[in-house]
RNA sequence: UGGGGCGUGGCCAAGCGGUAAGGCGCGGGUCUUUGGAACCCGUAUUCGAAGGUUCGAAUCCUUCCGCCCCAACCA
């Protein structure tokens, strides 16, 4: 959102880490989130910057503060600060040491720089309000004592601003003119104006507020995505589940269709649920004109064509992108022995379902016409094994005589196949918490993970040239969706995770059918 | 209940005194070598509710209702 409205007006977006609590920040993350804006698209050239990179001015803003007499050092608990500080209805008292004079102030505050005070033993306040009817003005705490190693000040610092304090005068030292964050900090804007303006910075940047993104049946709250990654309920940050930005990568998801949904859900104030479809349709359009399209079969059943030649190959030609013409073309072998998906057949076709059955004729993609013939069960009946005939003369798939068929099906030559491993991914949360209502108000996410949330199929047949499939590469498997494949992904042993399934009406159809 | 933010179709979202954009979804159709894609139609007499001002209100005023946020030495 940040570098997309930068963009939008011209103006350029810093990528600033508030790394004001020592306890709190890692290497790890900043390196994260570096990677995904990039990958993303976005680049803030020279403009990385970080509140820790201006301790030493915040350090010289505070004295400035306590010089004005509008900041204190306070010497009460956390506790007793918090009991002083009232509740929503009723006002706050003073502190018994809110009229410390100002060179004792100065003195303490130095002292507690210099290391001389334990964690917890004083802290610097605001001297604002403490009636204010906003409690983020209730002499808030601007610096707390903290012994504790930085990532990148390492050992130098023992007093650490608070983010309320660093942020505004990280801004107006930046030179910021559009701060950007949502709603909840609409409470701490006075707060923001009240410290530049006391600090009398040069640069008098201001902030705006916007919803958070929400999306229904998503769970987007880091803390509550840190469980699932700590507990090992999913395999990491990255895990493909994960509303992540690294987690939607190996998906394989696009950054464009990520941007494509940012800017069609808007930026405003109003709370919002966004349907998680709205996503899918996303990357369905996009990956629909770059994915080259191939077959794999994900549950596979063998159909013998038994008048096709034994031991005869053909290479069909078949089309890498209808979407696409510049993406060319490639050989696909067929031969008597193809594999088809288990669901495209059906002994007892209910009405509507136009694909294959007994004595039906239907299309393989870019080969032949083909009836089913005979169906071989084993001792329990269960269907082990398809025959058929196919029409020598619909080579390519079109019928001489213009008949035609209401149905065209995925194979893959059962001789030349390559054998790999799909991951078919559905919602990590259950529909029990459609609208994350239920996440958010406090429930334990580890209740809610949908159990059907990982399916991975070990059998897939697929067409020889996916057995190579590079890393990260993408394609439509025909009527199957999108499918990327994974980092783990070795050649001769491709790992596919499933990015999105097409939109199949023959689903809804089927699901209005039995009322499910 | 103190303060603040927000309420436009199922989900988002324009609009900011001149008579309800757009997207997703949904319904229907054309076409089709995957029931996909593409293309074409349709989908709010009404803007949380009730009053009021005005020739005219989603837009201004009043009252009411609902949802969300705030009492970390977190961000």
């Amino acid at each position: 959102m940040d570098f997309g409205v930068a963009a939008d007006f011209s103006g350029s977006c810093n990528l600033r880490f508030d790394d004001t609590n020592p306890v709190k920040e890692d290497v790890e993350y900043v390196d994260s989130i570096k990677e995904d804006v990039h990958w993303l698209g976005f680049d803030w050239g020279d403009r990385e910057y970080y509140a820790s990179d201006y301790y030493e001015r915040l350090y010289a803003f505070a004295e400035v503060l306590i010089r004005k007499g509008v900041a204190y050092v306070d010497s009460l608990t956390a506790d007793e600060i918090r009991d002083h500080r009232g509740t929503l209805t009723e006002a706050g008292r003073n502190s018994p040491y809110r009229d410390r004079p100002v060179d004792e102030n100065l003195d303490l505050f130095r002292r507690m720089r210099a290391g001389e005070f334990a964690d917890g033993q004083h802290v610097l306040r605001a001297k604002i309000d403490m009636a204010s009817p906003n409690i983020n003005m209730r002499d808030p705490v601007l610096y707390r004592i903290r012994h504790a190693h930085h990532h990148r000040t390492g050992d130098a610092w023992c007093i650490y601003p608070m983010y309320d304090y660093a942020h505004p005068l990280s801004d107006a030292i930046e030179g910021v003119t559009h701060s950007l964050c949502t709603l909840e900090y609409v409470d701490h804007r006075p707060l923001y104006d009240w410290c530049i303006a006391q600090a009398g910075t040069e640069h008098r940047p201001r902030q705006y507020e916007f919803a958070r993104l929400n999306l229904n049946y998503t769970v987007m709250s880091k803390r509550k995505l840190l469980q699932l990654v700590a507990q090992r309920h999913v395999g990491g940050w990255d895990d493909p589940r994960m509303p992540t930005i690294s987690g939607l990568r190996r998906r394989g998801y696009t950054a464009e269709s990520i941007r494509d949904f940012c800017t069609r859900v808007g930026v405003a104030k109003k709370e919002n649920v966004i349907d998680i479809g709205l996503l899918e349709h996303c990357v369905r359009e996009d990956l629909n004109l770059r994915a080259p399209r191939a077959m794999a079969v994900l549950r596979p059943i063998k159909l013998v064509l038994t008048n096709y030649p034994e031991g005869q190959v053909e290479h069909m030609d078949v089309v890498n992108n209808p979407e696409d013409a510049s993406a060319g073309t490639r050989k696909v072998p067929f031969s008597r022995e193809v594999f088809i998906e288990r669901d495209d057949f059906m002994e007892d076709p209910p009405k509507k379902f136009f694909r294959l059955a007994p004595g039906r004729e239907v299309r393989l993609r870019n080969a032949y016409l083909v009836t089913c013939t005979d169906v071989v069960k084993d001792a329990s009946g269960a269907v082990v094994e398809l025959r058929g005939t196919y029409d020598p003369a619909t080579r390519g798939g079109d019928a001489p005589d213009g008949r035609r068929v209401k149905a065209t099906l995925h194979w893959v030559s059962a001789a030349h196949a390559a054998t790999g491993t799909v991951r078919l991914y559905d919602r990590l949360f259950t529909v029990e918490d459609p609208d994350g209502a239920a996440a958010r108000a406090g429930v334990d996410v580890t209740t809610l993970i949908n159990p059907a949330s990982l399916e991975q199929l070990q059998d897939c047949r697929m067409e020889p040239m996916l057995g190579e499939a590079e890393a990260g590469a993408r394609y439509q498997f025909e009527r199957l969706g999108y499918f990327c494949a994974d980092p783990d992904s070795r050649p001769g042993a491709p790992v596919f995770n499933r990015t999105v399934s097409l939109k199949d009406s023959w689903a809804r159809v089927s699901a209005r059918g039995d009322g499910a």
